[in-house]
DNA sequence: GGATGTTTCCGTCAAGATCG
DNA sequence: CGATCTTGACGGAAACATCC
């Protein structure tokens, strides 16, 4: 009998029979009814996963790669989001015994989505950068999304709000908007406008509000973009008013699209998230329902058995 | 190899729920 | 009560399988 769990195109194969897996808090537990033979593969994906057997042996399983690690927090911290809904809540509570987790740590680590804004002063031209990322055709020309994976910002870093300044080489004399989001989870990301080609001038960042005295900087990362995604984001959008002339139809337009695209991504990295807890509920679901037709089966069986003796201690006493 | 169907993933919209 | 969040529904795109 072959298992395979935890996704992620990794395998766990048990090869004995009436084994059941349950996916608590994240570490795979395998219970087996029969002694585990010397032969058998187990091959486990997940480190910290459990294997238990009628013998009463208890093996936990102990990985240490980054990877392992990297996993267990991020479906820990999906877990205890998932945990916060009260009809999520009952299951994963059964599931996870009484294992308790920290709603708080997580709430703290939750505030990904805040993005703040700074003006940009003017400076003199240091070259053209080519950053791989989302492109947005917007009434105040091109915007970029920045996977933060290509940026890296050196010196202090807190979640949450970011106050940055911006100095840049843009050849016109528009405020130039900077919006910034970070997240421990590495969902960070930049969104910085660009020029007609597409190309993202250097920039340096400095964040406003900094502790520090020494000023962080920031190191932009070349990579292509020829696949990047373009969507447009036109004016019928915006309801125009009507007597407006373009000037002020644009003042007015420019920060209703502005927050229309904000919205548009808050929206898509809620989906996204949606759509993780909403698998991971059916996981549960499945493996509760796996828990269930094995305990079926035992007592099944145990009633069996059960019965055999009294029909055969029955029979010795006539 | 091209046409067609299926599956999966993603972005968007809209409506209801929740929060402050 | 407005802002924000959550999630079902919908459609598009890509990957894959099947058929001719």
């Amino acid at each position: 009998m072959i298992y395979g769990i935890g996704g992620h195109g990794r395998m766990l194969r048990v090869v004995v029979s009436q084994s059941v897996i349950q996916a608590a808090n994240q570490q795979s537990v395998i219970q087996s009814p029969n002694q585990l033979g010397k032969g058998n593969l187990i091959l486990v994906g997940k480190s910290n996963s459990v294997i238990q057997t009628a013998g009463g042996h208890t093996l936990q399983v102990v990985g240490d790669s980054e990877n392992d690690f990297y996993e267990d927090d991020a479906t820990k911290k999906r877990r205890e989001i998932l945990a916060r809904r009260p009809s999520y809540r009952k299951i994963l509570n059964d599931l996870a015994g009484d294992e308790k987790e920290s709603l708080q740590n997580d709430e703290e680590e939750d505030n990904s989505a805040v993005i703040n804004l700074a003006s940009i002063a003017p400076s003199s031209r240091s070259g053209m950068t080519t950053i791989s990322g989302s492109q947005y055709a917007t009434s105040s020309g091109l915007l970029k999304v920045i996977p933060a994976s290509a940026i890296h910002i050196s010196g202090a870093q807190t979640n949450g709000l970011q106050a940055i300044t911006m100095t840049s080489s843009s050849n016109d004399n528009h405020p130039t908007l900077v919006q910034y989001s970070q997240a421990q989870d590495g969902s960070q990301q930049f969104f910085v406008p660009v020029g007609v080609s597409g190309d993202l001038q250097a920039y340096t960042l400095r964040p406003v509000n900094s502790s520090t005295s020494m000023p962080p900087s920031l190191v932009v990362a070349s990579s292509a973009s020829s696949d990047d995604r373009k969507r447009q984001i036109t004016s019928n959008d915006v309801k125009r008013n009507p007597g407006s002339t373009d000037g002020e139809w644009s003042d007015v337009a420019e920060p209703l699209l502005q927050k229309r695209e904000l919205r548009l991504l808050k929206n898509r990295e809620a989906a996204r998230e949606c759509r993780r807890k909403k698998k991971e509920y059916i996981k549960c679901l499945e493996n509760r329902v796996a828990v269930l037709e094995n305990q079926n089966k035992t007592l099944i069986e145990e009633l069996k058995s059960l019965k055999e003796l009294y029909c055969s201690q029955k029979e010795e006493m006539h």
